[in-house]
DNA sequence: CAACCCACCTGACTGC
DNA sequence: TGCAGTCAGGTGGGTT
């Protein structure tokens, strides 16, 4: 059964997607428990528990929302976000017995023979629930700008996008108004390896430039989610959280130690509040 | 508008 | 061991 990873940037939410929709698809739900009525914000108790009696047909993501899809009449959707220390993961009905709750565990779906579980320590997720044909115009969703993955997504969508914005590069690749799923990690990451300083401003990138950082974006997201896929297949053995994907990160993290390629030291510093990580040897 | 700051929470880690 | 202080992957809302 899928587990999920402690670092809830958009490959992982789409590695929890796919491996939630392999387990899950198809089935119905049977019970619903609320152990809160609130995350980060209310929660629709009501028509949460309304999901009951419901199959799922589906699960879609939009930045680093999960989509639950049911059928049904007046079809709903639940719309989860797993916040900074969120968990979904799923577990075998031995019989009739529910496992014991864990610490921090907010909301469980049940299923005739596995149950979705969803645990949160800082409970700055989401579980909110809406018809279906409205979702794409729920207020958290409505604003998103363009998914990194999609064919729409690169370097002649980057160069116009960035034109005449003095905020820094890295803050504009953070934030979701134009662009989704490119989260603290990634968005240091990305920049190191399209060897662009996370504080040169936005509009003042190069249209070369542009095209290297989108390739960059695009390169370390398909290699986190391939990560991802690696852990996940090693998790149906370990039935425990294995913490975090493998992959290796040329900068985040990696304060004083030699950068991997150019041997100077990493430097961290802070911008909008996040640590932020480069080489100054080979990025400009 | 654009840019930035802050809050929301708990847990892990560091240094005294 | 204890305790205080710091930091953490997200992001909407409020302020300048």
């Amino acid at each position: 059964m899928p587990s999920i990873p402690a670092m809830p940037e958009l490959p992982e939410v789409e590695t929890v997607r796919s491996g939630l929709l392999a387990a899950l698809a198809g089935r119905r739900v049977q019970r619903v428990e609320l152990y809160r009525p609130d995350l980060r914000w209310p929660i629709p108790t009501a028509r949460v528990r309304g999901l009951a009696g419901r199959r799922l047909t589906g699960i879609a993501r939009r930045s680093k929302y999960l989509i639950l899809e049911f059928g049904g009449p007046s079809p709903p959707c639940a719309l989860v976000h797993l916040g900074m220390s969120g968990r979904l993961f799923v577990t075998p009905l031995r019989g009739r017995a529910a496992p014991d709750r864990q610490q921090h565990e907010h909301w469980r779906l049940f299923f005739a023979d596995r149950v979705l579980r969803y645990v949160d320590p800082r409970r700055f997720g989401v579980l909110d629930v809406v018809p279906k044909d409205r979702v794409s115009a729920h207020r958290l969703l409505a604003g998103l700008g363009r998914e990194p993955l999609d064919d729409t997504f690169d370097g002649a969508w980057l160069f116009a996008a960035t034109r005449l914005r003095t905020a820094p590069i890295k803050s504009f690749l953070m934030d979701g108004r134009r662009l989704v799923g490119v989260g603290n990690i990634y968005a240091s990451e990305a920049l190191f390896r399209a060897g662009i300083r996370p504080t040169r401003a936005a509009g003042r990138l190069t249209r070369a430039e542009c095209d290297r950082l989108a390739t960059a974006i695009q390169d370390t997201l398909r290699d986190a989610l391939a990560a991802g896929g690696t852990t996940l297949r090693d998790y149906r053995r370990a039935d425990e959280d294995l913490g975090s994907f493998q992959l290796d990160l040329g900068v985040y993290g990696r304060a004083r130690e030699a950068c991997r390629r150019c041997g100077t030291p990493v430097k961290r510093i802070v911008q909008l509040g996040r640590a932020t990580f480069f080489c100054p040897g080979c990025q400009r």
